[in-house]
RNA sequence: GGUUCCGUCGUCUAGUGGUCUAGGACGUCUGGUUCUCAUCCAGAAAAUCGCGGGUUCGACUCCCGCCGGAAUCACCA
């Protein structure tokens, strides 16, 4: 297998949203799958777009999601520099390369002229194109555009239109007529490169042989094709990446639609795992029914064919079911210990001072019905303090009702529970098991009854895991009191 | 408007001329797991494969037309 070496490059004009984070795994992958290079490099040729701190954010991303690049900003590389703002000087030569090949020229025209020439063509509607009204300045030889040039005035490409065909990866053979070609800028007014220019220039030199990007950059490909040409070099696999449509309507998903930030999921307790897996396989499929990926299993069975060429809908709710799946996997994989570290920050506050073992046990018997790491905050709260206490809740409860007993019947039952549990010595989840059972038998009740009278008064919470497992890890005193507690309010209420 | 791309259950998709009376997953609904919520398990509903022609013994799969959606037409990337 050839060996793909391969790019991310995003401008740092804030942070990556999920809709753009597909364009990062995939190239990663194919470097992986395929033992080439995964590189990061920085296009922020825009400098008034330049968000301070973005880049900062673009990393945290790619290492939260597990896409560690191999050159690129901090780790370095013998291709750098890999902020485009740095290689100026590198672009500007490879312009003037264009200029001897009389394939650039220093344009002077001013924006109003051009802005003109916009509104001619539009009144005549005819397509505009700049090659219509090239300046005389482009007939200018070589050597005295090369002598005159000097950075604040653009330098424009010579298109050559014509019919041209190529591949694409994902979206298969495609052709484009010669009016889509036109003399792009190659260097702005302020002496940096378009990223029309730059990322031709970036790629060839640092050897990337695969560059995916959005379907925004098809119908500019003929002019990267006429680019290669004039330098006479040879064109990387070019693989054509399909939006992510918005849950509602057509459009991509963007910030717009409240799009949020890769790492601004994981402060919600999602996984990097599941992440990376909903995001890989939005889009993409092996051709298998498997749904759940790790890293390693997308690395081998990715393949660029089998992305989709139409745009995905992204859907938050498989992404959160996902996750779930991947919560339960780690926890059962790598145990409560290892999995705990991740959840450190999810606990609510009433958790603080506990010590970890206590809520390792508390995390191995709530974990499976987790969707998020952050509903441990709203699911473990009578873990960890005295719940609110709201007789009217236990009486409302529909199993409770079902019974028909008065208030009086119920304390009585209570004191059934506390009376047999109470005198329990050993408190674990055998004897708890067994206890409640015996329980079932002695008082004849139904499970759904007495069990929902007992977890209520323990918990004051709409659920919660199997109540001996509850209560085996509320302990016997906590689970004594609270039972004692509501069977004192049952009597007192009474009266 | 020009150019280009796309079009299978509500959603993500499998499907490369016959095995498709179209498979899987999410979601929805039903039942089970001697308690709740969830998990898990089982099952159900859900796609005249955008529409119309053609090629073929046979088309979701190939060709043409149409319709619908999207992208792009910057000294932004």
């Amino acid at each position: 297998m050839k060996k793909i070496i391969t790019r991310f490059a995003p401008s740092p004009t804030g942070y990556i949203h999920i809709g753009n984070v597909r364009s990062a795994i995939y190239p990663y992958l194919a470097a992986r799958q395929s033992g080439g290079r995964y590189i990061l490099r920085i296009e922020d040729t825009d400098q008034a777009r330049f968000v301070e701190g973005a880049t900062e954010l673009i990393e945290d991303t790619l290492k939260w999601l597990g896409l560690e690049w191999d050159e690129g900003p901090e780790v370095g590389g013998k291709n750098g520099p890999y902020f485009q703002s740095e290689r100026k000087a590198i672009y500007q030569e490879w312009a003037k390369k264009l200029i001897e090949k009389g394939r650039a020229y220093a344009d002077p025209t001013d924006s109003e002229t051009i802005q003109r020439y916009r509104d001619e063509d539009s009144a005549k509607k005819i397509p505009y194109l700049y090659r219509n009204h090239r300046p005389k300045e482009a007939e200018k030889s070589p050597e005295e555009i090369l002598k005159t040039w000097q950075e604040g005035t653009p330098i424009r490409f010579k298109a050559d239109p014509k019919p041209r065909k190529w591949h694409d990866e994902v979206m298969g053979d495609l052709h484009a007529g010669p009016e889509v070609q036109d003399d792009i800028i190659l260097i702005k007014k302020d002496g940096l490169p378009t990223y029309n220019f730059a990322h031709i220039v970036d790629d060839f030199l640092m050897n990337i042989n695969m560059v995916a990007r959005g379907v925004e950059y098809l119908s500019s490909t003929p002019n990267y094709l006429a680019l290669y040409e004039a330098f006479g070099i040879d064109r990387p696999l070019l693989v054509s990446l399909p939006h992510i449509l918005a849950p509602q309507g057509n459009k991509k998903l963007g910030k717009r639609d409240g799009a949020k930030s890769a790492t601004e999921y994981r402060k919600d307790g999602v996984l990097p795992e599941a992440m990376l897996n909903y995001l890989a396989c939005l889009g993409w499929n092996d051709g298998t029914e498997q749904e759940i990926y790790t890293k390693e299993e997308l690395i081998k069975h990715f393949s660029l064919d089998h992305i989709q060429n139409s745009g995905a809908r992204y859907d938050e709710v498989k992404l959160l079911w996902m996750n779930g799946q991947w919560i339960r996997r780690l926890m059962e994989e790598e145990g409560a210990d290892k999995f705990y570290v991740r959840t450190l920050d999810f606990w609510p506050k009433s958790a603080e001072p506990f010590d970890d073992a206590y809520k390792k046990q508390v995390l191995s018997i709530i974990y499976d019905r987790l969707k998020t790491l952050s509903d441990l905050r709203a699911m473990t709260g009578y873990f960890f303090e005295d719940p609110i206490f709201d007789i009217e809740q236990i009486l409302g409860n529909k199993f409770i009702k079902k019974t028909g007993l008065s208030e009086k019947e119920l304390a009585s039952l209570l004191e059934t529970v506390t009376e047999k549990l109470g005198s329990l010595d050993s408190w674990n989840e055998e004897t708890l098991k067994a206890t409640l059972n015996e329980l079932l038998e002695q008082t004849g009740r139904k499970p759904a009854e007495l069990f929902s009278l007992i977890r209520i008064s323990v918990s004051f919470a709409p659920f919660s895991p199997a109540l001996d497992l509850t209560l085996n890890v509320l302990g016997k005193n906590v689970a004594m009191a609270r039972l004692n507690k509501v069977k004192e309010a049952l009597l007192l209420d009474q009266q």
